[in-house]
RNA sequence: GCCGCGGUGGCGGAAUUGGUAGACGCAAUAGACUCAAAAUCUAUCGAUCGCAAGGUCAUGAGAGUUCGAUUCUCUCCCGCGGCACCA
């Protein structure tokens, strides 16, 4: 009989319409296994569909589900749609096509891009962010957060392009300037919901030291949070009654204080209630400022500018010094008092403002904190760079936030019955040039009845953000129908928290603060059982163009993953995106590399014409069998795919050299293999013989008894320099191995003239020996 | 600017976490098979000196600790990510 060649194409369409048709991916109920959540960042489903690196993340929440899977686990690896957003809404606008209708051709197609990877996604349990009954849950959320006194209105700036009259992001932006009509933008003011995030500034923060997530993310969230501990002291301004409040994480410099700063944006200056003498130079400044970048204010290395306020002093409460205030932008009107006490002998920034305006610099010494704390009349405080969370849009395409203006009442929530709020159908979801919501024009839908009093009301006309839908799916994938409660609080005892979260590091901030926020409070409320999300958590490198850049429409650089799973098929290119290297590194994509991992496949096709039913694996052979499979296993429980692939690959030439392979082993490999290669690996699986899908067998058990080294290789040194290498027997004893090096002829020659010093032995490598 | 991460052959990377630097893969070169090509197989493959045996240098640069440093410490250079309305 011919050897039947690999045809990828033929073996995956078989396949996946085989586990279709089974059910195979769909989450067990009713079950004793220990359960695992393995959850995606679901994506963003934008027009230009999926590009590979889209899939680098999901290949690895795949491996790694098939493989706890395979070791006894009831796997739940879902899917959904993070869909509400300003892309979509920006390409409504271009294109004339409802959001709602381009996100459902976007998702179609970003699913069935999925679909050709063979991915064991339960797509049951998919969701989607834009469903009313999945924004349902994410409006009942704000009305708790309402009702608990976490979200009010409050005044917030956006960037406001006058020549486009609409709100920009900052991506939009170029420095201070629009960049798609080049004006420069202001700060306007809007009414906007904000969310009281601080408040859990501290359990986020403390929470944060027990969880296994790598350093660096939870350093970042350390930092984003940026707790720092330290006092607010009064100064009282010279000839008033009044003071203003500096905040210093340094009172211990307090006595070489020389001058006092506001930012610009304090509201002593707002008018000149102070009696500055130059006000109207001190108002241009704040007008010259005001829009400038934030990034660009507090750089340490950018030229200080400020203004002195003229006629204005202050006493320092702990030595009665008089010293002059200034408004200077290098302080923030949001951070600390909007003051501080400025130190040039012991801060950069103050000495370089110091050293620009002529302000004296004094050295005294440091003085102790708790007394002087006390002696000023000072109060020790913790402050956070962390803000409030801004959660409204003025956009058309989120979630609208269920709350209506009575003339009479106020603001009154949407009772819950009433939920959702539904996104109402708009001819134009062009900005409306005030800079409010599109929604606003729509007086059908923004004139209500005040559920309250039922007399007339308005509708609020700011949608969500795009992360309030992120802030809780993971929730809803645990019991999806479920239409009583935000989750089933059964399932949700059942599967939270999030086992293995994987995701881009670019979230490692907003994201995953935002949703732990949700989560904690959830949690307060009683609707979670657990007090963070998420277990562990991977982040994904991105994959980059083969010419270094990110992959965009823009640059003309996209690799689609569906030419790629056509030419070299589903299996190779998981294979590709797990060997290219660390899985958390950005690398750049390179299609020569992609043979192989196809020659790798091909090798392990051909193997299956060398098996032998009817022997056994000698010694040697079942000792790297169980190598390989410890090996492989560790790398992936660990996220090492590339070494995981490299070790099979290794395995896989071993074999090669051998006559006749024991089917045992072979199989044994195809189990290991499978995860990564699933059609491949099922299709030989059942040549073989074998009858239940390769994805509900057994993991390969692990037998560390029969791993066997009978000799190692003994490096040989002198002086830290290898000179030889020699085989001996793993059981050698330290003084045998020295003997050994101290007898080797290489050796010997290179201690000529030389006395040795010491030997150092490192058990089972080398030895080292030290002379003069 | 601040915070985080990284820098190893022609290229992607590996290195049991202080113990043989370059596993595995790609590319390249030579050969076998073939009418030929593809595929496959075999060999070579960091630089440098040498006919060879063998030696020297080498993990962004410089210093330090150590018997021994890709790994730890310090200084510097470069690249990437984030900096709150991109998702």
């Amino acid at each position: 009989m011919k050897p039947k060649q690999y045809d990828h194409k033929k073996i995956e369409s078989t396949w996946q319409k085989k586990w279709n048709k089974a059910k195979l991916f769909k989450t067990e109920t009713n079950t004793k296994k220990p359960k695992c959540f393995v959850l995606d960042m679901f994506p963003y489903p934008s027009g230009d569909g999926l590009h590979v690196g889209h899939p680098k993340g999901y290949i690895a929440t795949d491996v790694y589900s098939r493989y706890k899977k395979m070791n006894g686990f009831n796997v739940l690896h879902p899917m959904g749609w993070d869909a509400f957003g300003l892309p979509a809404e920006n390409y409504a606008i271009k294109n004339k096509i409802h959001p709602e209708v381009a996100v459902k051709k976007n998702i179609k197609r970003f699913k069935d891009q999925l679909q050709k990877i063979g991915f064991n996604y339960d797509w049951e349990r998919e969701i989607n962010t834009t469903d009313p009954a999945y924004y349902k849950w994410t409006q009942w959320v704000f009305l708790k957060l309402l009702e608990k006194g976490l979200a009010h209105e409050s005044f917030e700036p956006i960037n406001w392009c006058p020549s486009c009259q609409t709100g920009l992001a900052n991506e939009d932006l170029d420095g201070d300037v629009c960049e798609r009509c080049g004006s420069v933008v202001e700060k306007k003011p809007m009414r906007q919901w904000v969310l009281k995030i601080t408040k859990y500034a501290d359990r986020m923060l403390e929470d944060l030291d027990q969880l296994p997530w790598p350093d660096s993310i939870k350093e970042l969230q350390r930092n984003w949070i940026g707790k720092s501990e330290g006092a607010e002291v009064d100064f009282k301004i010279k000839g008033r009654g009044d003071s203003i409040k500096i905040f210093t994480t340094r009172i211990d410099t307090i006595d070489g204080v020389t001058y006092l700063v506001l930012a610009p944006e304090h509201p002593l200056l707002k008018n000149n209630d102070l009696g500055i003498q130059n006000y109207s130079e001190v108002k241009k400044y704040i007008e010259e400022v005001k829009n400038k970048p934030e990034i660009e204010r507090t750089a340490e290395k950018k030229e200080k500018t400020g203004v002195p306020l003229n006629g204005i002093s202050v006493i320092n409460p702990f030595n009665g010094d008089e010293v002059p205030l200034w408004v200077a932008d290098y302080v923030l009107g949001h951070y600390g008092t909007g003051a501080v006490m400025a130190v040039p002998e012991h801060d950069e920034r103050d000495r370089e403002f110091a050293t620009k305006f002529g302000l004296p610099i004094i050295n005294r010494p440091l003085v102790n904190i708790n007394e002087t704390i006390k002696k000023v009349g000072g109060a020790k405080t913790i402050k956070y760079k962390l803000k409030d969370w801004v959660f409204s849009r003025q956009r058309y395409w989120g979630e609208p936030i269920p709350v209506a203006h009575c003339e009479k009442c106020g603001v009154v929530p949407v009772p819950e019955k009433d939920l959702p709020v539904m996104l109402p159908k708009v001819k134009s979801y062009a900005p409306t040039g005030t800079g409010e919501s599109p929604l606003a024009d729509i007086a059908k839908w923004v004139n209500t009845k005040c559920p309250k009093c039922k007399g007339p009301a308005k509708r609020e006309t700011n949608t969500m953000p795009q992360w309030a839908g992120s802030c809780w799916y993971y929730l809803r994938y645990v019991d999806p129908k479920n239409k009583k409660e935000i989750v089933g609080k059964k399932a949700e005892k059942y599967f939270m928290p999030v086992d293995v979260y994987v995701g881009g590091a670019e979230h490692a901030t907003r994201h995953l603060i935002y949703a732990r926020f949700w989560h904690k409070f959830l949690y307060d409320i009683g609707v979670v059982s657990h007090i963070e999300p998420f277990t562990t958590l991977h982040s994904v490198g991105l994959i980059l163009a083969e010419d270094g850049r990110k992959m965009s429409k823009r640059w003309g650089n996209v690799i689609n993953p569906d030419d790629v799973v056509a030419t070299y098929g589903a299996d190779t290119l998981r294979i590709y995106e797990m060997f290219m290297g660390p899985f958390s590194q950005a690398i750049a994509w390179k299609s020569d590399n992609m043979i192989g991992g196809r020659r790798f496949l091909e090798k392990v096709w051909r193997l299956q014409f060398k098996i032998d039913k009817k022997i056994k694996a000698d010694e040697k052979l079942e000792s790297r069998l169980h190598e390989t499979i410890k090996k492989v296993s560790e790398d992936i429980e660990s996220f090492g795919f590339n070494t995981a692939i490299s070790t099979m690959m290794i395995f896989v030439n071993e074999l090669e050299g051998v006559e006749k392979i024991p089917q045992k082993v072979y199989e044994s490999l195809l189990l290991l293999l499978s995860p990564f290669a699933p059609h491949m690996t099922d299709e030989i699986w059942h040549i073989l013989g074998n009858k239940k899908f390769i994805y509900v067998s057994a993991w390969p058990k692990l037998d560390t008894t029969k791993i066997k080294k009978s000799e190692i290789n003994l490096t040989l040194q002198v002086n830290g320099k290898v000179r030889d290498n020699v085989m001996v027997s793993a059981h050698i004893t330290e003084d045998e191995a020295k003997k050994i090096a101290v007898e080797n002829e290489i050796v010997k020659r290179n201690l000529e003239g030389k006395e040795i010093k010491k030997i150092i032995y490192v058990k089972g490598r080398l030895v080292n020996i030290v002379a003069i």
